[in-house]
RNA sequence: GGCCUCAUCGUCUAACGGUUAGGACAGCAGGUUCUCAUCCUGCAAAUCGGGGUUCGAUUCCCCGUGGGGCUGCCA
């Protein structure tokens, strides 16, 4: 099946349009077919440039890869495949040879309409509480007045000629047997007085020309369906299968908005969300496997995946779950893997742990205490910099070690570790010393704990205390306690 | 206003027309623990309302109510 997602370049993919475009993906991988980039660029005023570097980039972070149309090949935009150009506005003269098509059918027609009286009237019927819809003056234009105005270089628009009497009906892939009156559906402008076509025409003609099985995207297109299903009806072309994906809502049910919280998936790989945290998120907000598994792999999304499945409802964003499932994938992660996507964020902040050879041990001690990603430098800093260490978080009424038992418990823990051979520094060793010192001597666990840990990390939390003294090294434990005595 | 659409715990959701209405997040209460996390156990929490159809409706139909979307020479 091949699928496709065409997002405008106003700005930064939103994370609506990276969950309508996973759904797209899993469909068109789970057939073993296309899944193609389209931009749809047909509004001049709101193109931003870099957009398209910007989307392209989050969903290749996402691992969602175009297999044709637009994409990023050694940081330049390129175009792959054979149903291309994949951007509207380098299709312009095939939007206007349909478009041409339809008038001579008439089901189009040309309007000279100023935007001033299309507004006049607008307010009009609002007032007398009608619908607004286009009163159709233009149509009943005599041919050759059409062709004189145009001719004088009136700007004009193009408009579809709706027929008023029809039902159109529709089964929709997710929502069911769909119909809508056209009494009520508006003369939609089709080419715009700048020669560009709108959303309506531009999708209906290329996503026939591309070949496209299903065309995917969100509910609010859920209105405007009926003007796509007559286009394809008038250009005697195929309807593709559709499929409106429920809206993703804020806290109070609205259209989810950037007032409201992140929507860029920018700002989330910023924040330090994986790849994976977020995608099994947004898999999940609005389909369900039909079993209580809750952690997906793209892999396991792709096997699973049904439009069958897919809510009808909108469902609200609620990043406490998003929270969750990224704690889930970060405990999921090989050490390995773990270390590999902090340490470039903790070189960058201490160059030594680029080339530390025993990085991933170290790694693996805040694998089950991070959230996200940027968070790791700090919690290993007392690594890679001395810490200072405190009086003040030495002693603790919790643990009972007050500022006069403290020099005799460091004393202990010098003793103590010191009489440790060098080879023979591990977490067990040092564990098994120092449960000796506890059976033997007075003290409690939290006692002789808690200021070898603080002496070492300088932090009131941090990995356990035998972890980090093994991951330091003895000449490091020792001197670290040496220092705060 | 008109049109379209949606409706199960606070949130995401499950439930051939027959279940003590299940799971997860968040919340709360415990447990493990040298800190912080992790982890484990338990508790609380829902079928929008009214009619119908049926032996029996969360489930099917109708009407309300409430929410959302659209109503641009935006997408």
């Amino acid at each position: 099946m091949r699928t496709r997602f065409p997002p405008s370049p106003t700005g930064f993919l939103h994370v609506g349009g990276l969950r309508t475009a996973l759904y797209s993906w899993l469909l068109a991988k789970k057939s073993g077919d296309h899944f193609i980039l389209r931009i749809e660029d047909t509004d001049q005023e709101r193109s931003v440039p870099g957009a398209v570097e910007s989307i392209v980039r989050s969903l290749a972070w996402a691992g969602l890869h175009a297999d044709e149309g637009v994409m990023l090949e050694s940081d330049h935009i390129v175009q792959r495949g054979s149903k291309g150009p994949y951007i509207q506005s380098e299709r312009l003269p095939l939007y206007k040879k349909y478009a041409d098509e339809l008038l001579k059918s008439g089901h189009a027609y040309h309007c000279f309409c100023t935007s001033k009286r299309l507004e006049q009237m607008r307010e009009e019927q609002m007032k007398a509480k009608k619908a607004p819809m286009y009163d159709r003056l233009c149509l009943s234009l005599p041919e050759d007045e059409v062709k004189r105005r145009i001719k004088a270089g009136e700007p004009y628009v193009l408009r579809m000629k709706i027929p008023r009497e029809e039902v159109i009906t529709f089964d929709d892939d997710i929502r069911g047997p769909l119909a809508f009156q056209g009494s009520v559906i508006d003369d939609q402008i089709l080419l715009k007085s700048d020669g560009f076509p709108t959303y309506h025409l531009a999708h209906v003609v290329d996503d026939h020309l591309m070949d496209i099985d299903l065309v995917m995207r969100g509910e609010e297109w859920l209105s405007s369906l009926p003007k796509h299903l007559l286009l394809f009806q008038y250009l005697g072309w195929k309807t593709p299968r559709y499929a409106h994906v429920p809206l993703l809502l804020n806290k109070d049910k609205t259209k989810l908005s950037k007032r409201q919280g992140s929507v860029a998936v920018e700002e989330y790989i910023a924040k330090g969300y994986l790849p994976e945290a977020l995608l099994n998120f947004l898999a999940l907000l609005g389909w369900n496997p039909g079993t209580t598994q809750e952690i997906f792999t793209l892999e396991e999304l792709k096997d699973q995946f049904s439009l069958e499945r897919v809510q009808n409802a909108g469902a609200i964003f609620d990043v406490e779950k998003l929270d969750w499932f990224q704690g889930q994938w970060i405990r999921r992660l090989s050490p390995e893997e773990f270390a590999a996507r902090i340490q470039p964020i903790v070189a960058g902040k201490f160059p030594s742990a680029k080339s530390d050879p025993g990085f991933t041990e170290k790694a693996t001690l805040i694998q089950d205490r991070l959230t996200f990603l940027p968070e790791a430098a700090d919690m290993l800093s007392f690594f890679y910099e001395e810490p200072d260490v405190g009086k003040d978080l030495l002693v603790s009424e919790k643990q009972k070690v007050t500022t006069e038992l403290l020099p005799t418990i460091l004393k202990h823990l010098t003793d103590t570790l010191d009489a440790i051979p060098g080879k023979d520094w591990s977490m067990t060793t040092i564990q098994t010393k120092l449960d000796q010192l506890l059976v033997s001597g007075s003290l409690k666990k939290g006692q002789l704990l808690w200021p070898l840990r603080v002496a070492l990390t300088g932090k009131p939390y941090s990995p356990g205390a035998y972890e980090t003294a093994a991951a330091l090294g003895k000449t490091k434990t020792l001197e670290r306690l040496r220092r705060v005595l």
